[in-house]
DNA sequence: CATGAATGAGGGTTCATTCAT
DNA sequence: CATGAATGAACCCTCATTCAT
């Protein structure tokens, strides 16, 4: 019988994927605000009901999402930081691994970004508060995967720059959004070998020096 | 008779700047969809239905605000483009251009972003052609602007980069972005002349060298 | 212009009775929960979403309405009171006041009732407050005028009974509320006069004597 | 194989019964309306599918559950009934089976009460035709019980009222269904001798004589 | 039988837009 | 012009009931 208990929970644990899966299309493309639970229900294959069986609201759905995103590039680059590496070589890895992971919902990560910001203006955060914190300690620790890659630089003395490390973490998360940004309006995803050498050069040498 | 035809017309500008003075305030701080024209309304010290005898609909109200603010700038930032001064003083002076004209509406610009990856989505933008068109093209501008720059920079060898101009700019401007998302976050403006300066060392330098 | 000003102030207390006598069928009829915005709404000759123009939700109708028809009844009741009279004169005009004040519409008191026992479920009642607490100050008043009925017997030396005041005022609202029950089920009001004789005579006499 | 049948029988009344007493809980905290099935079916320790093994739909819970309380006070009041007593003791005698037998589920008479006015508005009363006129044939039995009790006290000249014994009974009814409501808003029982040994004073005598 | 899951049919509420005054 | 009022069209969420396993 324990057998069939997880059956049972795989099958589930799938379904909850489906909607999911989905569900970061219709975000991705639409926003947090625009998406209507109709889309994703259809998108999923269920009605919008069904939806209600495996999440509680919108918001459980958007914050399982983004918790769940967010966990697999967190893991992924967690384990991709190699301090004997080149500061360098570490945030071209970074980069691959953030841009490969979201892949073609690379946009979801522009979501998050708005949800953020309105997500101040919702008192309602009581309701979904464990997920709600997850979804920011992720947040932040993605900022955190950046500073640790600029960390390691300091000590290989490979960054010299007086600028904080906490201001550069940001600099290079503005440049990531920004290339999501630009992709988003050009409709799709560019080349992401081409995107991250980009990315890798500016930060490391500024426009000044090539 | 002239004359009031030239009075009314001035009264009917002062009231349209009323509005989007308004308009400003709620798009900066709720963003595109989730600000209600009554709230806009409310605080241009107008009915909601007024709204409609100066402005066709929600959108144009945007469209106009967005291509007058970006227009300022652009205005501002082109005149005080001098080729005899270094890279690094010339984007400084835009950078603080844009952070001081702005103001305390800095999150305006971020709504415009939110607003031009969801405009993709409306099929209507027939009915505002002229004005979205000139919203894109003010977007296009902000971007050439920084392009100048960088020109400008090229030809008294102070940029070496092997980026192209565009990826330069298009960094330039997720930088600026980025900063206005950390303010809207901590939920107030910092210090003006700290941030470019910031920038501008990230921009000119990138992390390695100081 | 206070004329103009006052005839739409008065244009707009007559479409607030429109809705609340559309309201008081409709919830004297189903109940609190299962009547529906709709039906008032229509029963009204507005929209469903008109309501909102003049309440801000359904619990504001139910209270509001609820109110203006205790306060009628408590006014006229109030002032009905006569101590030169006697006990059995004095309940007999309030039961008649009673009875005529609801008139056809006798199940809304039913429906309030049941909604007391109801609200102790909702924690909303934040939303409402004031109406709410005058609500409740309402049904206080109704048997306080009950219990002042009493007080002008015992002094008249009419009431001997061993049983409180407290008591006594709760029984006589048991029995008029027994009475709407009555004809609520059998679908129309009876004959006021008897009715109203038939209570007086059980309370003054109890069943044991004539 | 007929031991077999008799005690699969046994075994799914005692699961109507679970259901049931689950419901009675349900029922007189929340009503007929706001009563959810999974809520019942929870505290009976089913799946709400389950209960369509026992029951067709919410209306037959609900009908059997009254018809099963209601039989219970009927049968015990009907034993009770002493032509030899008086009214008075027979009427307190009566008045306790009911508050004891319904106990802590008081309530239910009342949702029971409120239940009869809203079903007039149910056309579905075909599909369970039968269960409901035997609801109503027990709501009228309790009446007649109190008529009986009346007819006895009438036989013994303890009641000399001018008023029918119908109207007698229905006021009868009537403070007993206000106890209860009493209780309701109290938020628990109260004492149940006091109670009875109150209303057998109000009903024997009313307010004017102790 | 038991139950997890699916869903149709609402119900309350919001909001941009229109219209009559 | 200004505006109070009206409303269609959504949208989120709930729940009794059905169904497949």
């Amino acid at each position: 019988m324990n057998a069939k208990k997880a059956r049972e929970k795989a099958v589930r644990a799938a379904k909850e994927a489906l909607i999911l899966d989905a569900a970061i299309t219709v975000f991705s493309e639409k926003g947090y605000h625009e998406s209507r639970l109709e889309d994703i229900a259809e998108k999923a294959g269920f009605s919008k009901a069904s939806l209600y069986n495996y999440f509680s609201d919108k918001e459980e759905i958007f914050l399982t999402l983004a918790v769940r995103e967010y966990g697999k590039v967190i893991e992924a680059s967690r384990k991709a930081i190699d301090p004997q590496k080149s500061f360098a070589e570490n945030l071209r890895q970074n980069l691959l691994i953030i841009f490969t992971l979201f892949g073609e919902h690379f946009a979801f990560m522009l979501t998050t970004t708005n949800y953020q910001t309105m997500s101040l203006l919702h008192i309602e955060i009581e309701k979904h508060k464990h997920l709600f914190s997850k979804f920011q300690k992720h947040l932040t620790d993605v900022q955190g995967i950046l500073q640790k890659l600029i960390d390691i630089g300091r000590k290989r003395k490979e960054i010299a720059s007086s600028l904080e490390d906490a201001s550069l973490s940001r600099f290079i998360g503005s440049l990531i959004r920004g290339m999501l940004f630009r992709w988003k309006l050009e409709g799709k995803m560019g080349n992401i070998t081409v995107a991250a050498d980009e990315i890798v050069e500016f930060v490391t040498h500024g426009a000044t020096a090539s």
